[in-house]
DNA sequence: TATATGATTGCCT
DNA sequence: GGCAATCATATAG
């Protein structure tokens, strides 16, 4: 029989505050893990779920959005286009469409000035799965499947939006406040977490600046680009 | 202005 | 395992 995480009774769900998003995009990201996303939804209810996969982006990294454009050269930063949000103030969501359906939800980290910010990767349902599964596809079948990849949760928690939409109705609002925050969780002890190469990126693969739950199954199953690489060119390590 | 690509997913073989 | 969907954004010319 599978263990479930449960809500614990006890817990007031409140939203952690500016302050815990004003710090090192490195320390955010690890820190969420086991964080509890919450969206109350004027249709759904209130959907929760738990953190376990989380990965950086900052200004030291060519795989942030705008990188070449912001800090390339001779190193001025002028925020330009997408990666202006990305300076925003600390706690402001960054939620953006990749490919054609897929929106994926970022929080924006470091002082409001400073780029950085952390993709949420992978949840584990806790409240309202039964909204989760109606809000994605009916070929869905294993329960994992649900929230495990970044496209996939915030379909699931219905934060997504229709094609054709230009902007999430949720970038640039505040995810210190409701209807859509995060809140604190059991903490998860440094040996329960792996920290490892992000996913589906071409530049900066191998800084290790992802994030997971050891062993959650609702960890995304793509392979790290690092590994990807070295199997594409038949080198081992 | 023109072209290449993507912080993905799901369906196909 | 491979690849199409589908278009905004990034980058080159």
């Amino acid at each position: 029989m599978a263990v479930r995480a449960h809500l614990p009774t006890c817990y007031v769900m409140s939203p952690l505050p500016p302050s815990f998003y004003d710090r090192p995009t490195l320390a955010v990201a690890r820190d969420l893990i086991g964080a509890l996303l919450v969206y109350d939804s004027p249709d759904d209810g209130r959907l929760v779920g738990r953190v376990v996969e989380t990965e950086g982006y900052r200004a030291d990294d060519p795989a942030m959005h705008g990188w070449r454009a912001t800090f390339g050269g001779d190193g001025f930063v002028r925020p330009i286009g997408r990666a202006a949000d990305l300076f925003a103030a600390p706690g402001t969501a960054y939620v953006y469409r990749i490919h054609h359906t897929n929106w994926l939800l970022n929080v924006v980290t470091e002082p409001e000035g400073v780029a950085g910010g952390v993709l949420i990767r992978g949840v584990e349902p806790l409240e309202g799965e039964d909204a989760m599964t109606a809000n994605r596809p009916a070929s869905v079948r294993r329960r994992r499947d649900l929230t495990n990849g970044p496209g996939k949760l915030t379909q699931a928690f219905g934060i997504n939006e229709a094609p054709g939409v230009p902007r999430s109705r949720f970038h640039g609002t505040d995810l210190t406040v409701p209807p859509l925050f995060f809140a604190a969780g059991e903490p998860v002890p440094d040996d329960r977490v792996a920290a490892g190469s992000r996913i589906g990126i071409s530049r900066g693969i191998d800084l290790p600046y992802r994030f997971v739950e050891v062993g959650n199954p609702f960890v995304s199953p793509g392979l790290p680009s690092d590994v990807r690489v070295a199997r594409k060119t038949g080198k081992r390590e």
